[in-house]
RNA sequence: CGCGGGGUGGAGCAGUCUGGUAGCUCGUCGGGCUCAUAACCCGGAGGUCGGUGGUUCAAAUCCACCCCCCGCAA
């Protein structure tokens, strides 16, 4: 099959990877543009323009998909099929209409769980055990076509954002396979999803990771994980932002006020939260570099009673 | 030209304002103590102080430019 690939972050890479490698041709890739991002003002390149350029594919990058040029250049190429992993921009009716297969979406959730920008994330966030991904036929709304193909996949204690998503990222590779292979014989059976169950998952933002204390040591735990490495769950050490990157729940019966630490040593620095106490292992102060908890005091002191946030 | 913090033996930091023998915690190596230890005691090695140029009798420290890391903003 002719297949045009759009997508944008790291998710996307295996599965471009995997369809080049595949039976199927890569005619064309469709990328976020080149923006300016990160500190200075640099101009930042998608992974997915990355690799596109390293395998020499055409590389589209239309600053909206309703453009009419790349309507047409699209139409043009004559795809089979366009699949969709992580692009970035839903996709308007000219568009999906192209390609005689339509447009199939790769999803780093469980749908309708977890519609939207960031469902890795926000699975382990919200201390889920299973997530998958799910390959659906795209419609217009966000997440909502039917389900073609999914798969789960288990969520560790020790998983954080970036080991499930390297994990998703392998699953949905061996998946779009499948799903190509199966679309090419026509045994794909679409199933449309229960939307009363939709749940979504928004764009993270900074301020999402603001720890706030009071909750059980075992939600601020997910959200750190959920968070990490991206953009970082944090407190405030005597005015400064310090993010956490690695802890580790102690079960206790907590009597003083939430955010105070109790014990600072070798293995971490214990905090009290809502419920039971959160023993610290990562950190990164503003302006240092991450490091664990064990280098961190050695330059750095968190005596009992600290007060955090 | 976005704003700010930082780069000092292997790690994390102090010292820089007020130039003049490079310090602390840890690690490491050797020895000792101990049933034993991530504990303790004794001793040692290890640093062109991010780079280049400048000021000075003298620069980690003052000045200029550059590189890299981090926080904010986008």
């Amino acid at each position: 099959m002719r297949v045009i690939f759009m997508g944008t972050p790291s998710l996307a890479v295996p599965i471009l990877r995997a369809i080049h490698e595949s039976k199927h041709e890569v005619i064309g890739v469709v990328t976020q543009p080149d923006r300016p991002r990160g500190r200075g003002r640099k101009v930042g390149i998608s992974p997915i323009k990355e690799l596109a350029m390293g395998l020499r594919l055409p590389i589209m990058q239309p600053e909206t998909t309703r453009e009419e040029v790349f309507i047409v250049e699209v139409s043009r190429m004559s795809p089979d099929l366009i699949v969709v992993a992580a692009y970035g921009r839903m996709l308007t009716g000219d568009l999906l209409n192209i390609p005689p297969l339509g447009c199939i979406n790769v999803h780093a959730s469980l749908l309708p769980k977890y519609r939207g920008a960031a469902p890795i994330q926000w699975a382990i966030a919200n201390g889920e055990r299973r997530t998958g991904i799910t390959i659906i036929k795209m419609d217009e709304g966000m997440d909502t076509g039917d389900i073609l193909l999914a798969q789960e996949v288990e969520i560790g204690d020790d998983d954080t954002a970036q080991s499930l998503h390297d994990r998703l990222a392998q699953v949905g590779a061996n998946l779009i396979i499948k799903a190509l292979d199966q679309l090419n014989r026509g045994t794909l059976r679409p199933i449309p999803q229960d939307h009363r169950e939709a749940t979504y998952a928004p764009l993270l933002k900074k301020e999402d990771g603001l720890i706030d204390w009071s909750q059980d040591a075992r939600d601020i735990f997910n959200r750190i994980r959920g968070f990490n490495p991206w953009p970082g769950a944090f407190t405030y050490l005597r005015g400064f932002k310090l993010k956490i990157f690695g802890a580790k729940i102690i079960p206790g019966e907590v009597r003083e006020k939430a955010g105070k630490v109790v014990q600072s040593g070798r293995e971490g620095v214990k905090v009290t939260t809502g419920k039971d106490y959160l023993l610290i292992k990562e950190v990164q102060l503003e302006g240092r570099k991450r490091m664990s908890i064990r280098e961190f005091l050695m330059g750095n002191e968190i005596p009992p009673d600290t007060q955090m946030g």
